[in-house]
DNA sequence: TAAAGTCGGTTCATTATTTGAACCTACGGT
DNA sequence: ACCGTAGGTTCAAATAATGAACCGACTTTA
C-alpha cells in the first residue's frame, strides 16, 4: 500500500458516528505507527482534507471536499440525475432504494430516497461505504464489476457481520457466479440483522459496471409477491440509471432482465 | 513537498471549465515525471477519489469526494449554517456575497449568493480556489489567519493577474497591516477586471480567522455610499457567521467593527 | 501530592518507497 | 510507411517515509 493510499484511507474513518477524530483514535483505528499518522494528517491538512479543532485537537473533514463535491457534480452530475430515478422507485415500492459506486473495495452511496408510507423503515446513511461480500450491492458489482474487484476482495479475509454473511471465498464464487446469472443479487441479513436487500448492475460506457441500485427492507414485509414486483422494478431502475449515466445494458444481461419492459 | 500533498494537489486542477484531464494534460499542468503522476493517479483511482473514462482514458472527479463532502456536512453542517446569512445579505445588498475557506494557500469558496436586480454581474464559481494576494477575501485571511499563511505565500513569486494585482511582498506586508487596522480587506480589480470586492474575516473558536465574508461587484456600480453601505454590512455578516460557527469576534476587531451593530 | 497513564507532538538513524530516463504499444493523421 | 502523440511500464538510483524512543502538558488515581 502506497504512503498516498494510507493518506486516504484514514479519511475513511471519518462518518456520522465519528465526525472527530483524535490522533490517538487514529492510530488505533489504521494500526499505523503514530509518527506516520500524525505525519499524514498533518498534509491533509495543509491540503485542507482534514481542519483540526483548535481546543480539543481532533480532526474532522475539511473544506477541500466540499469544493471538490462541487466540481464534481456541477461538471458531472450524476447525482442529480439517479435522483429523479431512485425517488420514484422508491415511491413506486414504498422502499428504501439507493444507488451506490464503486470505491476501494467498497460500495460508496451516491444516492438514495425512502419514501414509504411504513412504520418500519432500513436505517442507511449516505456517507457511510457498504462492504462488498454482505450487501446485495456489493454482491451485484462483484458480479459486474470486473474480475479485478473480486481478486481484491479475497485477499483479506471476510467479516461476518450477522451470522448470515457469506465469507468464505468459495461461496462467494459460487454465488457470484449466480448473480451473474441470474442478472440481479440478494442478500438476506448479510450486512444487517432483519434487513434483506435486492440489487442490480448499473453501467456507463464500457463493459464493466461502475455502481449498483438497490431495495432494502424490513425481513418482516418480504413475500414472493413482494420479491418479484421489486426485481422486475429494479431490473427498469437499472436500465433507466445506465441510460441516464450515458451507458448500455450489456447484451449477458438482456436475457436475465427480459422481464423488465 | 511530500507525496501526499502532491497528489492531492492533482485532485486541484479539475475545475468547472476542466471537468475531464488526462495524463499527458496532468503531466504538463503539475510539470512532475508523466510516470509519478501517473501512478498518483492510480492511488487516486483506487482510493474513488479520481475515476477514468474508460473510452476516453481521461480522468475526472471521483465518487469519494462526494461521500466524503456528504459525510462533512451532515456532521458539521457549515455550509448550511452560512447559507442563511448569506442569502439574507446578498438580497439586502443586491450583490454578489460568498463565505470562502482557507485551504493549502487559497481562499477555498464555501457558498455563495447573487440574488440581485442588476443586468451585470460578477461571475463566480463555488468550485474555483481564489488566489490570497489577488482577492479581498485572500488579503482579509492573510491579516487575521495567522503569520504562517503570508509566511507560505511569499515563499513562491506572486502572480499579477490584471495589472491590478499587488504582488510585491514589501505592498502585500505594508497592505496586511492596513487590513489589520481598518477590520477589513478591498480588492481592486485585483484577480479580475472590472470587479471590485471587499471581505472581512470570519472565526470559530480560537483566536485565528478560518475564512472570510465578502461582497463584490462591477467597478461601475461602486460609489462611496453604496461601498460605506456595504462595509458596515459586511461587518455585520461577518460577526453573524462568526456566531453561527460558534466563535467569537477577536477583541482587536471591535474597535474597528463598532459600527457595525 | 506524587506517581502513573494519556494525549498530542517531535527526533533521527534506518529502511523502503518514490522517482524519472528510457522504453513499449496503440492509434490517428499524412 | 512514416511521424507525432497518446497512455502505460521498467529498473537502477535517490529521496522520502518510517518507527522506537523521547518530550511536555494535562488527568486520573492512590
Amino acid at each position: 500500500m502506497g504512503t498516498i493510499t494510507k493518506a486516504l484511507k484514514l479519511l475513511n474513518y471519518f462518518s456520522i458516528h465519528r465526525a472527530e477524530i483524535g490522533l490517538s483514535e487514529f492510530k488505533a483505528l489504521s494500526v499505523q505507527d503514530k509518527a506516520t499518522v500524525y505525519r499524514h494528517l498533518c498534509e491533509l491538512q495543509e491540503n485542507g482534507f482534514i481542519e483540526q479543532d483548535p481546543i480539543s485537537k481532533n480532526y474532522r473533514l475539511g473544506p477541500a471536499v466540499l469544493r471538490l463535491a462541487t466540481v464534481r457534480e456541477q461538471t458531472f452530475p450524476m447525482r442529480e440525475a439517479v435522483s429523479t430515478i431512485v425517488d420514484e422507485l422508491s415511491r413506486q415500492l414504498g422502499e428504501l432504494v439507493h444507488v451506490s459506486l464503486y470505491e476501494g473495495g467498497y460500495m460508496s452511496p451516491l444516492y438514495h430516497a425512502d419514501i414509504q408510507p411504513h412504520g418500519t423503515r432500513v436505517y442507511f446513511d449516505e456517507g457511510e461505504l457498504l462492504p462488498m461480500h454482505a450487501t446485495s450491492s456489493g454482491l451485484a458489482m462483484l458480479a459486474f464489476g470486473g474480475d479485478g474487484i473480486l481478486n481484491q476482495l479475497l485477499k483479506a479475509p471476510l467479516v461476518d457481520f450477522t451470522g448470515h454473511t457469506i465469507t468464505s471465498p468459495k461461496d462467494i464464487k459460487q454465488y457470484v457466479q449466480r448473480v451473474r446469472d441470474q442478472g440481479y443479487a440478494l442478500s438476506e441479513e448479510g450486512f444487517e440483522k432483519e434487513v434483506f436487500s435486492m440489487a442490480v448492475p448499473v453501467f456507463n460506457q464500457g463493459e464493466v459496471s461502475i455502481g449498483t441500485i438497490a431495495v432494502a427492507l424490513p425481513h418482516s414485509r418480504l413475500t414472493k409477491a413482494v420479491q418479484e414486483k421489486i426485481l422486475t422494478q429494479l431490473k427498469q431502475g437499472g436500465r433507466d440509471v445506465t441510460n441516464v449515466l450515458g451507458g448500455t445494458v450489456p447484451e449477458k444481461l438482456e436475457g436475465a432482465w427480459e422481464d423488465a419492459v
